[in-house]
DNA sequence: ACAATGTGTGAACGAATATTCACGAGATTG
DNA sequence: CAATCTCGTGAATATTCGTTCACACATTGT
């Protein structure tokens, strides 16, 4: 056997752990397995990772890498707030299709509870609580959005809509419970279109700016 | 000790039951911890149950159960969307209150994966789905909501709002994110309202649609 | 009163699995 | 080329946990 493998490897490593976390979560995964999928010794395993959560920790950290460096790209097109709303969504789509276990990954820590679950909060929804509340307000005070509106309420019923959608891409269960809605998986271009619909009409409609006698 | 528990100690084991799963999952709860903290033995789990599975599901219908009745109880009282739509939230509200528990375990189940996950989203999603579904569809064709929206996927969006909407009120890691946005929990009454308008809008928006504007 | 039956008990068993560590095969050094 | 070091290996260990079962006692029937 060689010795001494690579940063890629350990990329593999962390990849394959990822996959069966998102699959069994934190205690159904099991050390021996992931280090067999990704071709490894569980001693290896051991050796740069203190133990089991640690090395769940690290899994995560490399998944939250690029689920910020995707809104960060989204986010440097500097957009009205629909436009910007229809990147996003291509964004999550394009995403979804490449890294389905990492959405899993991430669904899996919801379950979670406790402290740690209120720091892993703070620490993965920081960003785009922060971003999605700016984006409304600003909306909101420019006259773009209806102003009877708590920004941060709506800010987050639509990162709700959003999260939802990686969900239902990515988790089987959410996966059959939309094609349950829709009898079938429907077509990405489809749920772009109907969920910017939704997103519009919820953001722009104002009942005072319709004329009482039409 | 006692002899032959009563019909309501089966109903304590079960809620104990979903107590443990909700927050440990299934494969993290431990069948000794339910049965000392519903104060029986272990035997006593595998006289009525086969095994941990099956045990696991009898605490999922009995959830599934409390669900229904509820869903059947506001779905009684006919009404238009709208203020359907405001029962439904109050409704889930309430019951989050009282059954944190039994939302926190329906979210485990979310994370389960396979066929299993495919049967347990067509048993516990059917209801609503259908129902949902057809709610909009009417709205759609009698002229009260906008017509160039897909039903199935309107119910769909509606579904996953109402879903978060409990997760937030009960699981620990989507507690903390709606504080996040929110900057502490937010009053029942001003979530209500903010989450009707966003509905209201969404589904009303299409103004040269509306019948008669008030 | 007493045998027969039903039912909860919890110690015991075995399978699964997180974690450790003595080993040895390559890499490194002089 | 030999001595030493580095680091992955995987069998061994300890613990946890699902499941079983021989037992004890309450209930029921006669």
């Amino acid at each position: 056997m060689l010795k001494k493998f690579s940063p890629e490897k350990l990329e593999d490593i962390l990849e394959t752990g990822i996959e069966i976390f998102a699959d069994k979560g934190l205690h159904g995964a099991g050390m021996a397995s992931i280090a067999q999928q990704a071709g490894v010794s569980v001693g290896v395993l051991y050796k740069y990772y203190a133990n089991k959560e640690d090395f769940f920790r690290a899994c995560l950290h490399h998944s939250l890498n690029s689920l910020e460096s995707l809104l960060q790209e989204v986010t440097s097109r500097e957009d009205k707030l629909l436009n910007y709303s229809r990147q996003l969504i291509r964004a999550l789509q394009s995403f979804s299709a490449r890294h389905p276990s990492h959405i899993r990954m991430y669904h899996q820590i919801t379950a979670s509870s406790g402290e740690p679950a209120r720091q892993l909060a703070a620490e993965i929804e920081g960003l785009s609580s922060r971003l999605y509340t700016r984006l409304i307000a600003d909306g909101s005070s420019s006259g773009a959005l209806r102003r009877d509106i708590d920004p941060a309420l709506f800010a987050f019923f639509f990162d709700n809509l959003l999260m939802m959608l990686q969900f239902s891409y990515c988790c089987d269960y959410y996966k059959a419970r939309m094609e349950l809605y829709c009898g079938g998986m429907p077509e990405d271009s489809l749920v772009e279109e109907q969920l910017l619909r939704f997103l519009e009409s919820a953001f722009t409609f104002d009942r005072s700016l319709v004329p009482h006698g039409d």
